[in-house]
DNA sequence: CGAATTTCAGTGGAACTGAAATTT
DNA sequence: CAAATTTCAGTTACACTGAAATTC
């Protein structure tokens, strides 16, 4: 067979569940590997992104707005503060909460991944006019939006 | 906090790749539940739809065409294979090789499959108008198959 | 009490790697 | 010999679940 890569069958090259999901083994191969090469993974750098954008928060806040499960926000929040990127304290006015801060070696890292990250999706969308990016990313834009309402719809509610 | 779900930062909001990523998490719950319903795994569904569509061939083959990774097509045609959905049986011109070929049951399988997925696209894309769906398809379609290329240009040379 | 938060322990599917064994 | 195929064993990141402990 010589390994000539085939074409995928139509009925899966049409179905947009499947190309998001090819999409995304790029996306993601490209993201991890970049912010592998400063030490980093992509949990990691969203949670820094939203500290750095909506400011110090509980992780339940965290989570939410960075879509990183709480679960998984815990132990990302661990190795953060490991490395002197943000600061872990509890919130004195509600002593359930732990209050997250970006430090300034977090944010000083983070404008590093910001500059690579942009520069990745540069790559990933290469096929791509600048006009259709944004096609792109509004179309996607409103997809996961609509997936969100329902979630919190069913979640809390 | 209440768990009002947030609004994720603008950066992130912005990032094809997480996006991407997003849009993959409600994409990937609702096939997989969808496909739970009748026992298969996305796996099991993309070799199914590849054997019915480009007909009997190698598992390297059967890999190339659905993006399935070579050593997990080994277990998935395992599965299906148990459940009477396809036959393998040794190539008798290339002994390296097995023919894997859909039976009678995996086709009669596949076409409640294709019915179930085809209205799960309608709920994951319920956001968008038939014009903007096509339009998502058309420039992942091209994203991805960049990226195919890219693939088997490095892999394969 | 109920609800929210943090934390831990663990699961499961998927993408992937490396290597062995066989055959061409 | 090199290359292709199947197979197995194992890794990794991630999305997710359930439950305990604490606090509001």
């Amino acid at each position: 067979m010589e390994t000539v890569r085939g074409r995928a069958p139509a009925r899966l090259r049409m179905l947009p569940s499947w190309l998001i999901n090819q999409a995304a083994i790029p996306a993601n191969r490209l993201v991890t590997e970049g912010l592998a090469s400063l030490g980093v993974r992509r949990h990691h750098y969203a949670l820094l992104t939203t500290l750095d954008e909506v400011g110090p928060g509980s992780q339940a806040a965290l989570s939410d707005c960075s879509a990183v499960d709480r679960a998984d926000v815990v132990s990302t929040i661990d190795e953060l503060v490991e490395r002197g990127l943000v600061e872990r304290t509890p919130d004195p006015t509600d002593r359930r909460r732990n209050i997250v801060i970006i430090t300034a070696a977090g944010r000083r890292l983070l404008r590093k991944l910001d500059r690579l990250v942009a520069r990745i999706q540069d790559q990933l969308l290469a096929a791509l006019s600048v006009d259709e990016r944004k096609q792109l990313v509004l179309l996607l834009s409103r997809v996961v939006d609509h997936h969100a309402k329902e979630r919190s719809r069913t979640t809390a509610g």
